[in-house]
DNA sequence: CTGAAAGCGCTAACAT
DNA sequence: ATGTTAGCGCTTTCAG
């Protein structure tokens, strides 16, 4: 079973002590700066170090009970713009701090959360960032026993005691309709997002509260479920465009189911922004460069990477810090999807 | 699952053994399914795992020489829709395999690079990916070696022992001039990439090629380093522009160059495609969804990864497998920054 | 089949 | 200040 060119070589701390001609101890605590080491017994270990080309094996450290300069991050997916561009975010902050990033992939699946959640905290990371957890109450409470550092990215509904970065959902959300509004638009449908998701019933709350301050009647066939998929977002707006009074506007949860709802508008021979209005959230990269650009309420994603990021290096210097809950402002980013409401 | 255990207590296998009233090395057994073991002590077993909610500990478990089902994969960066494509498409192969994934970013510091290899290859990881390896020739002697699984992606320069997985640079090139060549453009600039990058001299290779066998001349003002990024690609097209006989389209080693190309062109006050054509390659995300569409060269990004990940699976299946090098078909993608040569 | 015992490379007491 | 000694949780001989 086990792969017979398994033993390599490899040089360890005991190489380097008899190299040096110091206890395998002594060689730990120069590398862990632990102890005031004798200053030729340092050189000649660093010197040691040097010529045997040592890289210190990252899983014997943490098992012993070592720092690892590691954080798990623990996303949804890959690859669309918004999860890519926290990513980034929070590299730019780890690299500054030079830590490394295990990056597992939950593909939605629920089941994996919290077994990722503990496989990552047995030692392997010095701290977690959980973005967009589908159901992390059973585990949250179990880190925070262990005051375990972690710090959840977009997700704010289910606990009051844990750290986050997010963004201003309902805020946004507000702004965007508003616009809409301002641009004559009365009946504007909403393309939600997943129902277990916090940010997806504030942003479906934003919504709500914008129609009643304007006393506009809210209808709510106008308010169908996009899932933030793509495919959601077409099926969504093929169900608005079959009301008997169709919206003029759509609203969508997430650029990327906006992008499904342009689909279907465009298979139904509608001109955008001409025949109806369409309004994205998030603002990832692909929103301002497809034609016609999406008018979307932007979330800074990169900065909420970065912050989460920051966030969780204070958790880990300070495990008894208080919880933090960060707000980023989101921003309207008018684009060329909406357009001024005529009446036909 | 019972809830009366406390989560997070990080239950070992000899907790395991405990509950199921044998040795640890007999849980082991039936974790790694390693040996035959009786059925009632199996059956047990697995239960207290269950009850327990046992997970195995990553770290010790690679200490101690065992399976680690998880490939180390390292980038020169992300957030660029290059990299993050070719994760996704990683990504997808490694979950249908249940492998996950460590990432490291070098951000192109080329000291880095063998350090981390280095680390992930102590145990940490069952194989490795490299995403364009700077200087690869140090370390890569040593992984084979070592007979350590691994896979180079998109570079494939350095030496003739590398399994790899790249595209057709040169013929992609070589399409996208010939078409160029077909719009009735003669001189043609070329942005090319960096030196040190086998891809680079691969595109610059097709360049030269085409216009050899067009019998178009050759003018190496034209060929001006861009460097793969945005503001390379600006510099170069400036350069380009100042010549006395500047060229009527621009070949850009890939998108992002492309991208500085147009906007120098734009700064000049030059229309796209009108007075200038301009020609990208990789076709990242963001082409498809700029305005106008770029033409480009099609590079599979999501296969590349994804075969790559294939490829390093069947070595660590069989790791003195035969070493391939998979040259994966470019595609011109025709869109809207090139158009027919206009003399003035 | 299964238990006992020996490490993997490292950190952290515990003695000096 | 530094060497010695225990483990961390696990896999893997080696005896039964």
């Amino acid at each position: 079973m086990l792969s017979d060119d398994k033993p390599f070589s490899n040089v360890t701390i005991k190489d380097v002590a008899k190299v040096a001609g110091v206890s395998h101890a002594t060689v730990s605590r120069v590398i862990n700066n632990t102890t005031k080491v004798a200053d030729d017994k340092r050189e000649r270990i660093l010197d040691a170090m040097d010529r045997l080309g040592y890289v210190p094996n990252m899983q014997a450290r943490s098992l012993a009970g070592g720092r690892t300069k590691v954080i798990g991050l623990l996303v949804p997916d890959i690859g669309n713009g918004y999860t890519g561009t926290i990513i980034e975010g929070i590299d730019a902050e780890l690299s500054a701090h030079d830590y490394d990033m295990m990056l597992y992939t939950t593909h939605h699946r629920k089941v994996k959360e919290p077994i990722y959640v503990q496989s990552l905290t047995q030692g392997m990371a010095a701290g977690l960032l959980l973005l967009l957890p589908v159901d992390p109450s059973a585990y949250l409470e179990g880190l925070r026993r262990k005051k375990f550092p972690y710090v959840v990215i977009d997700h704010q509904g289910f606990d009051n005691f844990s750290s986050t970065v997010g963004a201003t959902n309902r805020q946004g959300v507000y702004d965007g309709i508003t616009y809409l509004i301002e641009l004559g638009h009365r009946r504007i449908g909403f393309v939600s997002g997943p129902d277990m998701m916090s940010c997806s019933m504030e942003r479906l709350a934003g919504y709500r509260a914008v129609l009643n301050d304007q006393g506009i009647s809210y209808d709510d066939r106008l308010i169908v479920p996009g899932n933030h998929t793509q495919l959601g977002g077409y099926k969504a707006c093929v169900q608005l465009l079959d009301l008997e009074k169709p919206p003029s506007a759509i609203f969508a949860a997430n650029d990327v189911s906006a992008f499904g709802v342009i689909d279907a508008a465009r298979a139904r021979g509608m001109h955008i922004p001409d025949d109806i209005s369409i309004m994205g959230f998030d603002d990832i990269p692909q929103a301002g460069w497809m034609t016609p650009a999406l008018t979307t309420v932007r979330q800074p994603l990169f900065a909420m990477g970065r912050q989460a990021a920051k966030m969780l290096f204070e958790f880990i210097e300070e495990p008894k810090g208080p919880m933090r809950r960060l707000q980023l402002s989101t921003e309207l980013v008018i684009r060329e999807t909406c357009a001024r409401f005529k009446d036909i």
